[in-house]
DNA sequence: ATTTTATCCCTCGACATTCGAGGTAAGGGA
DNA sequence: TCCCTTACCTCGAATGTCGAGGGATAAAAT
C-alpha cells in the first residue's frame, strides 16, 4: 500500500519549471519544489535523482559541477534550449489535462 | 516509448465520478469518459478492466451481470457507500493537487 | 580532537499502474 | 453463412515513484 505523492509524470514538468530561471543543484530543485507548493509536493530523492537522469538523458537539462551555497560539490542543472521548448509542451499538456478532468468531475 | 495518456492515478477518480448518478457497465463507463472530456481522455480496455477490479476490491464499487441497451450481457458497476465516501476524497486530493502544482507553474 | 549533524550525491528493489495486443463469446444484419 | 459490433477478460512490457539504504565532506557541537 503505497500512496503516491506525484503524479506520475508531473515531476518532469515541475524540475523543468523550477529550473526556468536559474540553474539549480539537485537537492535544492527538491526544497523550492517543497516550498513553492508550501509542503504539499514533496519529492523524495528517490525519485529526483532519476528524473535527473532522464531528463539529461532526453536532452532537456544539462549538468555541471560546482560549489554550493554551503561550500559543499554540488551538481547544477540547467534547461537546454530544447529543455525550455519540452516545459512549455508539459505545460500545456497539463492544462489540457486539468480541463479534461474538470469537464468529467464537473459533469453534473 | 509510450505516452501515458491519463496520469496515474485519476481513472479511480474518474470511474467513480461517473458511477455517481447511475449504475454503469465497464464498456459504457470507458465511453462516457471519453465522452465527457471531447475525446481528451481514452480509456483503453487494458486499464480499465484492471481498475474495475481494484476499485471492487478496495469496496468502492459494486458489480452485478445484467443486459445491457445492445441486448448483451454486460456486467453493471454502482457505488457503493465507501465508494461515495472515497470519491469525496480523491476529489479533494486531486483539487489540492492541482493548486499545489499550479503554485509551483505559476511561480513567476 | 572527536563526534555529530547537515548537506549533497547516488543506487537498488518493490510496487502500482497504464498500455497494446491478444483472446472469448454472442447479437444482429448482409 | 460471414462479419461487424458490443462486451468481457488477460498478459507481459514499460514506466515512474517510493523507501531504504550507502557514501562523502563541511560545519557545528561536544
Amino acid at each position: 500500500m503505497q500512496k503516491t505523492e506525484l503524479l506520475q509524470g508531473t515531476l518532469d514538468m515541475l524540475i523543468l519549471k523550477v529550473l526556468q530561471r536559474d540553474p539549480l543543484h539537485g537537492f535544492a530543485i527538491a526544497e523550492r519544489i517543497q516550498r513553492l507548493s508550501e509542503d504539499a509536493l514533496k519529492v523524495g530523492e528517490g525519485s529526483l535523482y532519476p528524473a535527473l537522469y532522464r531528463l539529461q538523458d532526453r536532452g532537456w537539462i544539462e549538468s555541471e559541477w560546482g560549489q554550493s551555497e554551503n561550500n559543499r560539490r554540488a551538481k547544477y542543472y540547467k534547461l537546454t534550449k530544447v529543455g525550455r521548448k519540452q516545459l512549455e509542451v508539459e505545460s500545456e499538456g497539463w492544462d489540457r489535462l486539468c480541463v479534461a478532468i474538470r469537464q468529467v468531475m464537473q459533469s453534473a
